[in-house]
DNA sequence: CCCCCCCC
């Protein structure tokens, strides 16, 4: 392990806003030290922001000293301080913390930064040194790591002298040695450093993370035409707030299954990883982890809590986009109305499951209703029964949004209710009910859509119309109607080629719209309230 | 390798 010499560090009340310019030779100190034990490993480091340029939620950019650039990664919490505007292109960071993503046949190395704060503002250009340097240590192969001497560049430090690591130990290591009768694999996992969820990859598979289960699924059984099996899953977060899901199949699924418990932190090391299906994400991740017989998972004693939950929330006016996609929502809501439980049966297999149906408004002004199963419908569905009076806020995580009166959405098995949870939101959305929601007569999102549908083409947002309830499917043919609900881009509609008609919801004839309300078809020679959307071509 | 999640 390399490290700087006590006396060749900045001292750390010398690290300052100060700093004009980069440290020379900074890349090289990087690469020099790959992945230091912690921020008391990281020598003075500051480096020019270059590229700056978002990946997905994240940031990336080139840290430049002058002289040489490493590309750079930016951990997710950072991009709020880009967004603010504090850490700008042509600006400089000091960083504190960082890891190298090491991937092996590849040249191209990456820092992620975990931890580094700003130093400057953007400078009006691009930092250039007039020093040559050689080839940076970086390039060398780790056992050589152990006696690089590095260049003096600048005024940088002059010689950067490496001694053993024995100082300072790490919590995994701690932890390891209070736990001296761990499984000799679990031991060995344990002296290692614990790596940012963020700097894992499927090329390099020696690494040990300190994570949170933040979701524990079922263990369930499958059968399909590939064959049948277990399958278990698991939400893992570390403490940069980087997600993964982890799958365990068959025998390692049963094994691990009673070891994960929600809210508890483990060490893991020994997984594989591979690219995620973007199509079955549930988390944000480029990665996803499957756990084999061989994988090492051991807990870190006193440290559970149950973290608190991240929610995305969408507003019930904005739940069409949603419609039939396999992608979950957050709602939070005030609770209208509750309705008593049902018992549902299955079609599949007979098995009766408890459901219950209640009403959430949100300040969109719109309501939905939401189903209720299982242990949401009985225990906590009498919860929200009792005290519907008092208008609770709910905060529902993992809803799956379905086109049924028009939109509505379902707990699945994922799902979590709190009541009255502690957010921001709550306080706004009460203040909304008392000064303005509870007065008025809210619609429902689906209304208007659905079998309710009396209104025609409805466009709600600037790229896509929600079509409901038509009913010419162009792949069964005009003449066989059937009724569905989708969101279709406009793009996909030709306007000159298509044509939008009311059309009578029995027969099927074209309707007009008669005085008063309703629609009048001449076919049924009937007045009705509702009538469906049809279109001639697509 | 799952990715289903219930009913109208």
């Amino acid at each position: 392990r390399n490290l700087l010499p006590e006396d060749a560090r900045t001292p750390p009340e010398t690290r300052g806003m100060d700093a004009k310019s980069v440290t020379p030779g900074a890349v090289a100190l990087i690469l020099a030290n790959p992945t230091p034990e912690s921020p008391d490993d990281v020598p003075e480091i500051v480096v020019q922001v270059l590229d700056l340029k978002p990946i997905g939620s994240r940031f990336t950019f080139m840290a430049s000293d002058g002289e040489a650039k490493v590309k750079a990664i930016l951990s997710t919490h950072f991009a709020s301080e880009v967004h603010s505007g504090k850490l700008q292109n042509l600006g400089l960071v000091r960083i504190l913390n960082y890891t190298c993503n090491d991937i092996p046949q590849k040249t191209d190395k990456m820092v992620i930064i975990t931890k580094c704060e700003v130093v400057s503002q953007a400078l009006d250009a691009e930092i250039k040194s007039e020093v040559k340097i050689e080839e940076p240590a970086a390039l060398m192969k780790p056992k050589e790591e152990a006696a690089v001497l590095s260049k003096p560049i600048g005024g940088a430090p002059a010689a950067i002298m490496l001694k053993p690591r024995h100082d300072v130990k790490s919590a995994s290591q701690i932890v390891s040695e209070q736990r001296g009768n761990a499984a000799p694999a679990a031991r060995l996992a344990m002296t290692r450093r614990v790596h940012p969820l963020i700097s894992l990859n499927p090329y390099q598979g020696n690494w040990v993370i300190k994570v949170r289960v933040t979701s524990k699924g079922n263990l369930r059984s499958y059968r399909n035409a590939r064959g049948e099996g277990h399958v278990f899953n698991v939400e893992l977060t570390d403490e940069d707030g980087t997600q993964i899901q982890a799958t365990m199949f068959n025998e390692p699924a049963k094994k691990f299954y009673p070891v994960f418990e929600l809210g508890k932190v483990y060490y893991i090391s020994k997984g594989s990883l591979r690219i995620a299906n973007k199509q079955f994400k549930t988390v944000q991740n480029d990665y996803e982890m499957t756990l084999n017989e061989n994988a090492v998972v051991e807990e870190a004693e006193g440290e559970s809590f149950i973290p608190p939950v991240q929610y995305n929330f969408v507003k019930i006016d904005m739940l069409g986009p949603y419609v039939g996609g396999r992608e979950l929502v957050d709602i939070i809501g005030v609770v209208q109305s509750v309705s008593p439980t049902l018992s549902i049966r299955r079609k599949i297999d007979n098995e009766s499951i408890p459901k219950r149906d209640i009403v959430v408004a949100d300040d969109s002004n719109k309501t939905v209703t939401i189903s209720l199963w299982n242990d949401l419908a009985t225990t906590v569905g009498e919860e929200l029964l009792d005290m519907v009076d008092s208008a609770p806020i709910i905060a529902v995580k993992s809803l799956k949004v379905s086109d049924f009166q028009g939109v509505s959405v379902s707990t699945v098995g994922k799902s979590t209710l709190v009541i009255n949870p502690e957010l921001p939101e709550t306080e706004k959305l009460r203040a909304w009910y008392e000064s303005e929601g509870k007065g008025t007569a809210l619609a429902s999102v689906g209304a208007g859509m659905g079998a309710s549908n009396a209104g025609g083409l409805r466009s709600m947002y600037s790229d896509r119309v929600f079509l409901s309830h038509i009913t010419s499917d162009p792949n069964l043919g005009q003449d066989k109607p059937v009724f569905f609900s989708l969101y279709a881009n406009i793009s996909n509609i030709k306007p000159d080629q298509t044509m939008w008609y009311r059309a009578c919801t029995t027969c099927n004839k074209k309707v007009t719209e008669a005085l008063g309300s309703g629609f009048w078809c001449e076919g049924c020679q009937k007045n009705y309230e509702q009538c469906s959307l049809r279109c001639t071509s697509w």
